[in-house]
RNA sequence: GGGCAGCUAGCUCAAUGGUAGAGCAAAUGACUCUUAAUCAUUAGGUUCUGGGUUCGAGCCCCAGGCUGCCCA
């Protein structure tokens, strides 16, 4: 008979879970005695030393030695080394649920145990805890992958995140750094003044943004609508409200592409200020990014892309105009003649064909000065033509009170002065949505609800909008968007030995 | 959308068109300070799927699936 196909490999820990059962052991007891963690005790072995301490993780090493065995156990904070002698460690005892040695045969790697002994070095110099008391806290029924190599197969990985988590202690350290990301960022706002709020995930009208929707329907209502592409306005509708200063740390969905750094569905942290301008929060962003930074992970130099960003530096800020200026010698303000702008950017190299001195500036910007970016960098000024959301300048009606940062040549956040002339986003609105009727799409539902909001007075209101994946990106120096997200969005699949195991249908994998 | 690469045991990887192998994990045994423990023995395969060429295909050809990388 076979014994090492995976169903057999996890028949014979179900035999093993029987036989626990047999013994009076329950396999999967409901709580564990743990009084301390393994991280700790290897950290500060001169606090715990001679002390009794329970620990309790999954087994990821086992070498039994005759009468000895040393074993590894994994928690939350790390490994610590088993130390186990066969005249040491309780006898098998149902009324205190002990393992004796005799029937260690019973464990397998990825076992969840408890342990309780005294801390102590073993003679290789090896801090470990010598179990008098070893208690089963969950049967594991499947093989962790190899040891040493770990899982290396990619969609494996991506597939079976948990089970990289387990083996590669950067990973595992890597998604809890990215989770704590969230809550300085609430930190850092609460002290602030800003408060949070919940806003629709699912929604009748998909505004905010130009990104495609996925859509859903409400039974309840029997009505189609769309998961959110963007939280922004029901916050402005909270600025209405009467609430000067809020956010969301909202999920948006957006049914295109998915590559290295898109995702169809992302986080980021949406804010909403009143009585303040795109200046406002130029500031608010740089030090948010700091505060993330020192507090989170500790440092302000990254590497992005093979260059080291620090965020410490105050940040430079600058205009669209300057900074094509400064890369070709091109002086935007002083250009009036689109004809000009055009023959200007042609000399540049730049193939296409500008319909406005804005969106050749922008051209010349995006072909000459962006990649140069690579220190954080808050660009201002864009042009009006590309920025129907925001306001303009008041001093130069040509530039939008909006700014971009940049952060190792990438783009890394859109920014502006909301707009909150209820007629002239009325207008705005109007234009692009009769474009997207010309591109063959379906009539887009304007936001009249929205509208009326906004009617009734908004105050002057500027947002910020970073995505939290770009910045776990920048601060853990990964490259690909998967590698921040624990779960990413993959084709569904059964694999041939699950589908022998569960008795259905396999699928590609 | 285009190009390239990969898919073999639970995991990591081998295998000139000619009997599918190894290490880890597993089973059995030895072993009282190991740490990728060691030693002996044993078992474990729809070579991603479906066609084709061939006396013979993991390998060559065609189509498809999944994944990754590069490009627009």
């Amino acid at each position: 008979m076979s014994t090492s196909s995976l169903n057999d490999l996890r028949r014979i820990r179900l035999e093993k879970a029987d036989a626990l059962r047999a013994l009076g052991l329950d396999p999967y007891p409901s709580k564990a005695g743990r009084t301390q963690y393994a991280g700790p005790i290897v950290e500060d072995f001169a606090k715990f030393e001679g002390q009794e301490v329970t620990v309790g993780g999954r087994i990821v090493s086992w070498r039994k030695q005759g009468s000895l065995v040393f074993g590894h156990i994994l928690d939350q904070t790390g490994r610590i080394q088993l130390f186990i002698r066969k005249q040491v460690v309780a006898p098998t005892d149902p009324a205190t649920g002990a393992l004796g040695f005799e029937h260690f045969p019973l464990l397998d790697l990825g076992d969840f145990v408890e342990a309780r002994g005294k801390v102590m070095k073993t003679n290789s110099g090896e801090i470990s805890i010598e179990v008098s008391f070893l208690r089963v806290l969950t049967k594991s029924l499947r093989p962790l992958p190899d040891k040493w190599s770990g899982l290396t197969d990619r969609e494996a990985i991506l597939r079976h995140r948990y089970l990289d988590t387990i083996q590669d202690p950067e990973s595992h350290k890597r998604f809890a750094l990215i989770a704590k990301m969230t809550s300085a960022i609430r930190t850092f706002l609460n002290e602030r003044g800003f408060v949070e709020f919940q806003t629709p995930i699912i929604q009748p009208q998909y505004g905010g943004g130009t990104a495609k929707p996925f859509r859903t329907h409400v039974n309840a209502l029997d009505v189609d609508m769309y998961l959110a592409i963007s939280h922004e306005l029901y916050l402005k509708r909270l600025i209405v409200a009467g609430y000067d200063r809020v956010y969301t740390i909202g999920r948006y969905f957006r049914n295109e592409g998915i590559d290295r750094s898109h995702h169809p569905e992302f986080a980021m942290v949406e804010t909403m200020a009143a009585y303040e301008n795109y200046e406002f929060n130029m500031q608010l962003v740089e030090e948010m990014f700091r505060y993330v930074a020192q507090t989170v992970f500790g440092r302000t130099v990254f590497k992005v892309r093979g260059h080291d960003v620090d965020m410490a530096l105050p940040w430079r800020r600058t205009t669209m105009v300057d900074l094509v200026l400064e890369a070709t010698g091109i002086n935007f303000r002083e250009i009036t003649d689109l004809a000009d702008a055009q023959q200007r950017l042609a000399a540049l190299g730049v193939t296409e064909v500008p319909q406005s001195i804005g969106h050749a500036l922008v051209a010349a910007f995006e072909a000459k000065a962006e990649h140069g970016l690579i220190q954080p960098t808050l660009v201002y000024g864009q042009p009006v033509e590309i920025s129907p959301l925001a306001k303009p300048m008041a001093d130069d009606p040509r530039y939008a009170e909006r700014f971009e940062i940049y952060i190792g040549g990438m783009e890394c956040g859109d920014n502006w002065s909301e707009q909150n002339d209820p007629a002239k986003l009325l207008d705005v609105w109007r234009k692009a949505f009769s474009a997207i009727e010309a591109e063959g799409g379906k009539v887009h539902p304007m936001d009249y609800a929205f509208l009326e909001a906004l009617e009734h007075g908004m105050p002057p209101t500027t947002g910020i909008g970073p995505g939290l994946e770009r910045m776990a990106m920048i601060f853990t120096e990964q490259e690909n968007i998967d590698d921040v997200i624990f779960f990413p969005m993959m084709r569904p699949s059964v694999s041939a030995n699950n589908a022998e195991i569960y008795g259905i249908k396999a699928s590609a994998e």
